[in-house]
DNA sequence: AACACGGGGTG
DNA sequence: CACCCAGTGTT
């Protein structure tokens, strides 16, 4: 849930969606729909797929256990590099620097003060993991970056302005385009994204026509609608007959 | 490397 | 309204 998603935004959605599975086993039995429906409303429905699947991947491969190896969270569907060093970290204690736009901005700004790619971003990231635990300072870096090294920075409170290279240095801004740091994304008013989420939370209570689902979310171009249909479809979200209904993986 | 992929919060 | 977000998978 965390993924591209404030974390802030997360917690509601995410007490309930604990409540009704709060194991692997329960998530596992339940179908995708189900999984679908609890999950509606925050966005990125893929992710909810791939969670879904890890259940049941964690069910059959692993007897039920969250893997405790950054090599087998990575393993999973919808776990890349931050999740499973995360998870790692936090709930394993391992030693592994996460990577994710709050961090890359503080790399990139108040330790190198220039933009990184993926291997700098990683040797950096790395060579300031201290002896102990990894977690109270993944966090830490995490939390220096949503709530100072913001996006729009707020280096008049910082605590660490004072010690920052692009603070005492100057320069262009180095965090855009530097390793793991969210890039822009397109409009999303009248984007396909946007009709993609219609389209889905129409379907979510029950299986429905597409004339219905049309007349629903608006004036849609005949082509470009069967083209979102089907990349719902293509995606293992939907199921397309005469009616158009939720998955039930 | 560049894109596609939700939707609500914030200023 | 424009910008942003504890990324991932695909092309």
């Amino acid at each position: 849930m965390l993924q591209q998603t404030q974390s802030l935004r997360v917690v509601g959605p995410w007490l309930k969606f604990i409540e009704r599975f709060p194991t692997p086993e329960s998530c596992a039995e339940a179908p995708l729909s189900e999984v679908l429906r609890v999950w509606s409303g925050l966005g990125y429905p893929r992710r909810a797929r791939a969670l879904h699947s890890a259940a049941r991947q964690i069910v059959n491969e692993h007897g039920g256990a969250v893997p405790a190896s950054y090599e087998g969270l990575r393993s999973l569907p919808g776990v890349g590099d931050y999740t499973a060093s995360a998870v790692s970290s936090f709930a394993f204690h391992l030693p592994l620097a996460v990577l994710d736009t709050n961090v890359g901005r503080v790399l990139a700004r108040a330790l190198v003060n220039r933009s990184l790619s993926a291997k700098e971003a990683r040797q950096v990231a790395g060579s300031l993991l201290a002896k102990g635990d990894s977690a109270p300072h993944n966090q830490a870096m995490i939390d220096l970056g949503a709530l100072f090294c913001r996006s729009i920075p707020r280096c008049e409170t910082c605590p660490v302005s004072r010690a920052c290279r692009w603070r005492n240095e100057g320069g262009p801004d180095p965090a855009p385009k530097s390793a793991g740091v969210s890039a822009p994304q397109a409009k999303f008013a009248g984007s396909d994204r946007q009709l993609r989420g219609r389209i889905l939370r129409e379907v979510l209570d029950r299986p429905q026509s597409r004339a219905m689902i049309r007349r629903a979310i608006g004036e849609v171009d005949d082509v470009r609608f069967e083209r979102l249909v089907e990349s719902l479809r293509r995606d293992g979200l939907i199921e397309t007959g005469r009616l158009i209904r939720l998955a039930d993986g």
